[in-house]
DNA sequence: CATGAATGAGGGTTCATTCAT
DNA sequence: GATGAATGAACCCTCATTCAT
């Protein structure tokens, strides 16, 4: 006998549609409409997964997020050494934009989008930039048990700067369309954060 | 005789309207006839004026352009030495977001929701970027010619860390909804960038 | 020359046709696509003269309540003695039932459907049927003045009374789809308003 | 061995709940979903029930008949005397529009709400209607015959008399949302209507 | 210069209902 | 008996834009 088929196949659908179709356009420029349609489900299908386009748009934020983690945590994962490990989420933000025409990141772009603070789909954003910042904080800190070259590093305050130069590099990238401002950052955090003096 | 009426009284009310709307409610979140119903003109008023919607935005752009330009290098000239002038982006900005309830950078909030690059709007916002870079980049030069000990920086490289760290704080400080970002990138600056070894 | 052309042609249609509808359907159960449809305007037409569905239905019991007072006046005024004149408003709103295939009163229905009572809708309920015991009013008044024989009528409460009466035929005679409320109606106001002991 | 549960008790709560908001929000203004939700049942359990939802309006009606006729029985049976019987009804009706927020009668509120008088719907209201006046004929005839003062009244046409005003006053304590109407319908009973000349 | 009037297309959301299981 | 899933049609309303005057 067969397995169950696959449950819910039509929310997946919306969601992954959504997921293309946000990011691409933007949440505003992209109606419900265009969302079923193109998922291939009738309007009212939508309506009985998500009571609204705003709760739509939560779930997009934390599906992209978790697969945007397992990439990013893969990504680190490739490299061996605290050093090169430090750097990975610089190359694959890289990467990740340079596969998508530099749309720049799904999270800050909703946030450009959504003016009021006091949201979900807020609250989703920020809790993305906290998880990005805790695992770049894993990653000083390892770095600095790893080697005494470090051990006197200041983990939360490197922190806080390559989290900045990441955030930076992410929006000069999307605006130019083009790759160096993730050479920047990483020469940036290379000659400039970890060069002890 | 009379001097001639103010030129063009609607069409700067118009703007100006949309000055406030785009940037507190985002450009698509705010419609043609919430900009003339709040400015006080007919509706047709508006296209007499401004072929479309997008052209007024290009028009927004570049009048709150140069309104931020004025008022950048005004923060910079009450600054006397080349160094504090080379911090004072920061603390501009800083004031900036801290007034404007942390509604982020105009320009990178539009770029974010016109998703098309090959448009007169993220052209504009890239030439907004470039009288940024162009600035930071004549305040580092000076920074250079006035101090030995600044002598063999490298005005190019720096000019592009300091535009990214800038550029991460507007959008942590945008996310957060705090000031932290801008001390965090002072900080960046006065002790990775400017520390001469 | 000639005279300029009706104004607001497209508003008198779209009233004159909400007037038909909502008196006709209901107000819940004609929509705004019905009604622009049938007015044979663009729906956003509607929405340049009316603000929302719930304006227009305020317009139309204006609109309708002018109508009906117009109406009741001069079927009043085909009566000559203050004793007949005083029981026209019966003869009135039986011949408005018959013609309406017993739909019953305008305001009644509407105030069955909004049950808000804080609405603009139900004020102006309220206000017609003010205008209607103020009109009975005035002809007990007439009625007292005209004829010693009811001098010592208490016009207050023969109002109340009366209008009591006139509501309960019109929601029977809706109820009912027949006409035998009002000659009830009129039984009660002659032989038992007006008959002196 | 446990006694059977409660039969039908998913039916029960949908009836119950559908009372409750077809009476407070109107019959038009109150959805399936609504309904369903709020009795905690599945959506698909109404329509194993229902046909549809007309049909749960007939029930409603039905059901919310039965429990006013009883409510209204037990209210005579408060009074001793005939007369005061006969007036049992007004003050029952006051009672139930003061407890229930001036809302009036669900029979007559149905009636504005659905326009066609050949449903079942509309059947349901004058069967209710044909039940008050039976009630009231019968508290006439039990009058008539306890008290030689009344020996002559005309039983049929004081009855609806009678009920006119009662419609009357449920309609007008509706719009003003006050009870005085109720007290002029017992002083135009006693005085107009009970009143031996 | 400026206005009133009008528009087609689409916005997000809810309607009562039905299907297969 | 009861459920989850899915639907077409309609809901009220707003979009950016254009016409004639």
């Amino acid at each position: 006998m067969e397995a169950k088929p696959t449950r819910n196949e039509a929310r997946d659908k919306i969601i992954s549609t959504a997921c293309d179709l946000f990011y691409r356009q933007g949440y505003l420029a992209t109606g419900i409409n265009q969302i079923t349609s193109e998922a291939g489900v009738a309007k009212n299908t939508f309506y009985y997964y998500f009571p609204s386009k705003d709760a739509l748009c939560v779930t997009y934020l934390q599906e992209i997020g978790k697969h945007w983690r397992r990439l990013l945590e893969d990504k680190i994962d490739e490299y061996k050494t605290p050093y090169d490990r430090l750097l990975a989420p610089i190359e694959f933000i890289k990467q990740w934009n340079h596969k998508n025409n530099y749309r720049g990141c799904p999270f800050l772009n909703i946030a450009s989008e959504i003016t009021d603070p006091d949201t979900d789909i807020r609250r989703e954003v920020i809790y993305n930039r906290n998880v990005l910042r805790k695992i770049i904080g894993e990653l000083f800190e390892r770095l600095k048990n790893s080697d005494d070259k470090y051990s006197d590093i200041d983990v939360p305050t490197l922190t806080d700067k390559y989290y900045l130069i990441i955030e930076g590099a992410i929006t000069a990238c999307q605006n130019y369309g083009q790759d160096w401002p993730f050479e920047t950052a990483r020469s940036s955090v290379e000659e400039n954060l970890l060069t002890v003096r």
